[in-house]
RNA sequence: GGCCCCGUCGUCUAGCGGCCAAGGAUUUCGGGUUCUCAACCCGAAGACAGGGGUUCAAAUCCCCUCGGGGCCA
């Protein structure tokens, strides 16, 4: 096969939703198989509606999700391009002028025939197709017109783009063919739709990329999550970026629409953060505890590594995103601990005196050690003769504020000897 | 309205004429285990849109209907 080359040409009119970051996705993964060249190219003529911003907010989001490109291209900066192939339209008699516009002229019977890699062959009748504007008075192209002459110049092999494009691609034959071209081969994928079944769009909830990125998802569960809407690899689920690179390829392509379900994202999500090596994964909680306001940037700073590392190890089994990661860890920090609602029949009175003796001994304890801290309580409560299971839900809750967490001699060693004690003491204070 | 695409469990999908009285994943619900939750293990529920063909044989091929969607107006 010839080299490949592909690209994702965006209209950086808001923000990447995921239906575009997959199709990035997909020509990316294509590109890298492949060993071909992944372009990305800003389709920003129409410049009311195209923002600064929004091309920042595509390039932020592509760069989360790992997509490197290895050219760049900006159509504004091409109109004197697009305007040579439309005067070679007009000398070649396929083109003409007409109100200010230069217009293509579409031939009135016949079929035009797509060969789609993933659709096949599709006809389209002629009579459907309505000549085209395609430079405006202005001197700007429009969509149809510049997009062919940048696959061309760009020397793009595959054009893989979503399935709302399809209805265009005759249109473009059809120019391609008129300027004795060769047109790429074309692949249009199923669209991503909302649970209601309609294309994806700002009314289904969060669609940007980039609010994933807030949500605390991580890349590599959103590059795999997407890689399988509409692609699949056998029964395989979970893919790193590499297996991804190695295994897509268009055959695994469906043709059919699939809905996004946000659930199996955070399912995907959970996977990804146990996969996630943990001083990695400690990093970016970090981040999220101060942005989410659970602790100040001095906190997350003093607390000690070890303890830290071993608390997120834990914890991450127990939550599907790293915000809610973030905020279970809360209790590692000096801060006060509610009783939950659901938790509030565990506080009888008469563990007043229990908890007074294991914060006494607990107080004394120098490390965050789990054996130690398990050491310590089993000695206290044999002194008093209970059963671990007296206290266990109890001391959970008045220390993390939850009554589900990782093991209780674990959730205490995170908290330390100190923060345990005052909690204990203060939840016996209340008991009367 | 015209043209086009799509139609396997709620959702993502495997399946490309016989290996399918349809497999995996997720979700939901039970059970085991645990101080609790999660994980893990075991189990349950859950689909070939409908109807005609073709064929010895169809989820797989063809046609129609129905349903959903996209593009253009």
């Amino acid at each position: 096969m010839e080299k490949v080359r592909v690209r994702f040409a965006p209209s950086p009119t808001g923000y990447l939703h995921v239906g575009g970051a997959r199709t990035a996705l997909f020509n990316w993964l294509f590109a890298r198989h492949h060993g071909g060249t992944f372009i990305l190219r800003i389709e920003d003529t129409d410049r009311t509606r195209s923002t600064e911003e929004a091309i920042e907010q595509i390039i932020a989001s592509l760069r989360w999700l790992g997509l490197d490109w290895d050219e760049f291209y900006r159509q504004t900066e091409r109109i004197h391009i697009h305007q040579r192939y439309a005067e070679e339209l007009l000398r070649r008699g396929a083109a003409y002028e007409a109100d200010g516009a230069v217009w293509f002229r579409m031939p009135k019977e016949g079929i035009t025939v797509v060969d789609d890699l993933i659709a096949g062959k599709v006809e389209f009748p002629n009579r459907e197709l309505k000549d085209l504007v395609i430079l405006r008075s202005d001197g700007t192209p429009t969509y149809n017109f510049a997009c062919v002459v940048d696959d061309t110049e760009m020397g793009i092999t595959h054009v893989i783009r979503g399935d709302e494009h399809l209805p265009n691609t005759p249109k473009q034959l059809q120019i391609y063919w008129a300027l004795g071209l060769t047109p790429p081969k074309f692949a249009h994928i199923p669209l991503i739709l909302g649970p209601d079944r309609t294309k994806l769009s700002k009314r289904h909830g969060a669609v940007s990329v980039l609010e994933y990125k807030r949500k605390g998802i991580l890349p590599e569960a959103m590059v795999n999550f997407l890689a399988r809407l509409g692609w699949s690899h056998g029964d395989q689920e979970i893919f790193s970026r590499d297996e991804l690179i190695q295994y897509f390829d268009l055959a695994g392509v469906g043709q059919s629409p699939a809905v996004f379900d946000e659930q199996k994202l955070l399912w995907l999500n959970r996977e990804w953060m146990r996969r996630t090596p943990v001083p990695e994964l400690a990093g970016l909680v970090k981040e999220f505890l101060v942005m989410e306001g659970v602790a100040s940037q001095e906190e997350v700073e003093s607390i000690s590594e070890a303890r830290f590392l071993r608390a997120v190890e834990l914890l991450r089994d127990r939550t599907h995103t790293l915000v809610e990661l973030a905020h279970t860890a809360r209790f590692l920090f000096p801060r006060d601990i509610s009783v939950p609602q659901d938790a509030q029949d565990l506080l009888r009175p008469e563990l007043r005196e229990p908890f007074l003796a294991l914060a006494q001994a607990i107080e004394g304890l120098s490390t965050g050690d789990p054996a130690e801290m398990e050491a310590a309580i089993r000695k206290v409560l044999e002194e008093l003769g209970l059963p671990l299971k007296a206290v266990a839900l109890p001391m959970r809750v008045v220390v993390t504020g939850s009554r589900v967490g990782p093991g209780l001699f674990e959730v205490l060693a995170m908290a330390g000897p100190k923060l345990v004690a005052e909690r204990l003491r203060s939840a016996a204070a209340k008991l009367q």
